[in-house]
DNA sequence: ATCTCCCGCCATATG
DNA sequence: CATATGGCGGGAGAT
């Protein structure tokens, strides 16, 4: 048959299209044509109410998409036919079908629309496979797409042939845990790292001996293989659920969330997802088309999680280009029960307070699992999210002074208890996002956590390591002793934006330098200084907009101060020279592409520990801090003194330095980025204790990446760093940070190529713009400040000015540029 | 050209 | 066997 192409779009062309079709007849599906605007559809006005402001969300389509909503909406033309080509010929733009509005993503959307969030018990849905086809005129096979991502999540199940059941978000938290936790389990950092390592020597190894060791290891991790994740509580009867079958998609599904949950920056591109899915399967082939293929379905994926909410696309830049990624925007997951704290962020934030959450009520609530308690119905629930939505668009938009997205991150362990718990590796950093939607999930959370944390738990198994050997993590942590309290970090932000930063941990690094080997440093050549940084599409250029001239400012230095970018360059084109004569065959074009390379790695800084976040997480305030603060935190890794389990359980990596106070400007956006004053300190534990070789190494390596040129002034150096562990991984890190918040700004370490020493450790860190000063002591008040506060008005004068001093930071080491762009 | 990813054939599973 | 599911990959829009 003719149909055996894809149908070609119509659109100018389409009169032919049309006259195609219409002749032929579709075999069973509906025609996409006919309908568009949705002018019959069956939906309640609520489930309108939502599609559109989903649509509307940043997320989804953009202001394109807005427009040809409505636009469609007013125009039903479609019917017309070709004469809208002639009338609106050169405008007409897109308001048709086109490709589109056949999205996968637009689609789930009017499936979720359908039914609500947070479904109250007596209000079970069904859902009707037949129904939903034709009233969201598509094939079925679309369907269960989206079906089968939402039973990854457990958030519908199969109840028979063409039945299931809607049990909306209510499991998510669960599941997400669960989700969690297995991908600990899976060793999803380590597998992560791995993969980037191998590529890298790929590159630069030609006949690479397949890493046996490291496949070795990954082996005996592996295991565990398909498994699908149920919830325990959760009834799955239905159908004949366990049957091996294939779930793929939705084990697929769920691998793919779990390495969002696992990984430190909760960004994940696709090339490494698709790998790490592939390679479970089968050890490594990486067979092209099979590569292709499971990329495809990841976007499939991707775009059902999109529509949740959960993820959003954004772009990693690494020297070579962008590469496709998504970051998590779901709700932080919370190690188990408890942590200490929670905090929401919400991923948009907007201040307009309406959304903010009242930390002291959220707390309350948050306390009371009630679940049945308020159910928010849908209707309660969209009301929040168009609340949100609008003033994230708004800000976005326009007000340069409005608060704009910020990335939120945060996180702290609190430690409730100063001493034991701050260490906790287990908790790490989370985000949370504070959409209203979410905040029942939030919620949930806070009910779960208990107040405070008992040491045993915590953890979370982690992978080992590195070095670790890979049996399987050891789920109950051992709770360490550290006295020490949490760590700082520095954390970097692109000037652009001040959004989030975050830093992708590579593994090791890789450069492909000639000479360099991976493990050793050398001086080599010069390594490149990698930044991350999330910019946000839509938003990009209202966020940029306060910005703006810092940031401009901020990067041509950066640029041109930087020399070690300049090397980079260099080795990059050397590099590049010999990919080119290298080439071999197929799979060296394969790895060539796809390499990438680490960008850089956080260092946690380990500060002083400030009771502050116990404070916030007994008073009410915790709800606040958390929300309120995004931008530094983490918690904790700890201290230097950790055992590998501690950091197992951390996944972070790495070093640990001594605790470091810098005063970070508000505005991080600084251009230089300089120190401007930089307090040191070394908490007791300052001085490592034990740095492991290993993590000496690790040092080693990145050493040299210290961009010299840079303006450091230096006199904030850290002094005392310490480096213990071994890992590599980056800590976890919410890099993010609201410019408005104004809290962070973005700094970074450099650390100058040789230097091991402490003092190669530069902050910049820059107070950014002239703001007015604010006072530097406070620092934890500083940090938990509400954004809302007394100073929400002023974003960024919340912050303001002053330099602040960070208590938990992440050093940034950068390594190779990295970008994060959000659409 | 690359990134996305829709479409729908067709192998399987299910009833 | 008829259907329901869903793996899979071609190849066309978007960029």
């Amino acid at each position: 048959r003719n149909v055996l192409k894809t149908p070609l779009k119509q659109t100018a062309t389409s009169q032919v299209v049309l006259t195609e079709r219409q002749p032929d007849c579709q075999p069973l599906s509906t025609p996409p044509k006919p309908k568009e605007t949705s002018p019959a559809e069956p939906w309640t006005p609520t489930s309108n109410l939502k599609m559109l402001i989903s649509a509307a969300s940043p997320e989804i389509r953009s202001r394109e998409q807005r427009k040809q909503l409505s636009n469609s909406s007013t125009e039903v033309l479609q019917a017309k036919h070709c004469l809208q080509e002639h009338l609106l010929g050169d405008e007409y733009e897109k308001s048709q079908p086109s490709r589109k509005e056949k999205s996968l993503g637009l689609l789930c959307h009017k499936f979720l629309a359908r039914y609500p969030d947070y479904p109250s018990a007596a209000q079970k849905s069904y859902i009707c496979l037949d129904e939903v086809t034709e009233e969201l005129h598509v094939e079925r096979r679309r369907i269960y797409d989206i079906v089968n991502v939402l039973e990854s999540l457990h958030m519908v199940s199969r109840l028979a042939r063409n039945r299931y059941v809607w049990h909306g978000r209510h499991n998510l938290p669960q599941t997400l845990q669960a989700l969690k936790k297995a991908g600990e389990e899976n060793k999803y950092i380590q597998q992560i790292q791995m993969i980037k390592k191998r590529e890298y020597e790929h590159e630069f190894d030609p006949d690479s001996e397949r890493n046996e060791e490291t496949a070795s290891s990954l082996g005996s991790s592996e295991q565990s293989e398909m498994s699908f994740v149920e919830l325990p509580g959760v009834e799955f009867r239905a159908a004949s659920v366990n049957g091996r079958k294939y779930k793929s998609l939705r084990v697929m599904s769920q691998k793919f969330v779990m390495l969002f949950l696992v990984s430190t920056p909760q960004i994940v591109s696709l090339e490494v997802a698709a790998k790490i899915l592939i390679g479970e399967d089968q050890l490594e082939d990486l067979d092209k088309s099979k590569f292709k293929t499971k990329i495809r379905r990841l976007y499939d994926i991707a775009n059902v999680l999109s529509s949740l909410k959960l993820i959003k696309k954004v772009h990693v830049t690494e020297e070579r280009g962008r590469k496709p990624a998504f970051k998590w925007t779901g709700p932080e997951v919370l190690p188990n029960i408890q942590d200490t704290k929670l905090e929401a962020t919400s991923t948009t934030c907007s201040p307009p307070v309406s959304e903010s959450i009242p930390s002291k009520e959220h707390c309350s609530k948050n306390l009371f699992p009630s679940k049945g308690k308020q159910n928010f119905t849908r209707h309660s629930s969209l009301i929040k999210l168009v609340k949100s939505i609008e003033n994230d668009r708004r800000k976005i938009q326009s007000a340069p002074t409005s608060p704009v997205k910020m990335s939120t991150s945060t996180y702290q362990s609190l430690p409730v208890f100063p001493s034991t718990i701050s260490q906790l590796p287990g908790i790490t950093k989370s985000q949370l996002e504070g959409q209203s939607k979410t905040a029942e999930e939030m919620q949930m959370k806070c009910a779960l956590s208990s107040p405070k944390p008992e040491p045993p738990q915590q953890p979370t198994p982690n992978q080992p390591l590195g070095v670790c050997p890979a049996s399987h993590s050891s789920v109950s942590p051992v709770i360490l002793p550290h006295p020490h309290s949490g760590v700082s970090y520095a954390i970097y932000l692109h000037p652009s934006q001040a959004h989030t930063v975050t830093t992708y941990s590579p593994g090791f690094m890789l450069q492909p330098l000639p000479c360099a080997n991976v493990t050793g440093i050398k001086s080599n050549n010069s390594k490149v200084l990698n930044k991350i940084t999330t910019e946000e599409g839509d938003n990009q250029i209202a966020t940029a907009e306060p910005t703006k001239p810092l940031a401009a400012e901020e990067r041509s230095e950066m640029k041109s101060e930087t020399s070690s970018q300049r090397c980079l360059k260099r080795s990059q084109a050397l590099q590049e020279n010999n990919f080119i004569k290298r080439h071999r065959g197929d799979e060296e074009s394969l790895g060539t592409s796809l390499t990438f390379f680490p960008s850089g790695y956080l260092i946690p800084l380990t500060h002083c520990t400030h009771g502050t976040k116990a404070d916030c997480s007994n008073k009410e305030k915790a709800g606040m801090c958390s929300l309120q603060h995004p931008a530094y935190s983490s918690p904790i890794t700890g201290v230097i003194p950790m055992t590998a389990s501690e950091l197992k359980t951390v996944n972070i990596p790495a070093f640990h330095i001594t605790p470091l106070n810098i005063m970070l400007s508000p505005n991080s956006i600084a251009a230089a980025p300089v120190l401007s004053n930089s307090c040191l300190n070394s908490s007791n534990a300052s001085s490592a204790q034990n740095p492991s070789s290993s993590a000496l190494n690790f040092m080693l390596q990145h050493i040299g990446l210290i961009p010299a040129g840079v303006q450091v002034p230096a006199n904030p150096v850290l002094q005392h760093m310490l480096v213990s562990s071994q890992a590599e991984n980056t800590s976890h890190s919410s890099g993010n940070t609201n410019v408005q918040e104004g809290k962070v700004s973005a700094n970074i370490l450099h650390l100058g190529r040789g230097g091991l020493s402490a003092n190669n450790f530069f902050c910049s860190l820059q107070p950014s713009a002239p703001k007015e000063p604010q006072e530097p002591q406070a620092v934890t008040e500083s940090f938990f400040r509400t954004p809302g506060g007394p100073n929400s008005g002023s974003s960024l004068s919340t912050n303001s000015g002053g330099t602040e001093r960070i208590s938990q930071g992440t050093l940034y080491i950068p390594q190779r540029k990295l970008e994060v762009a959000e659409d």
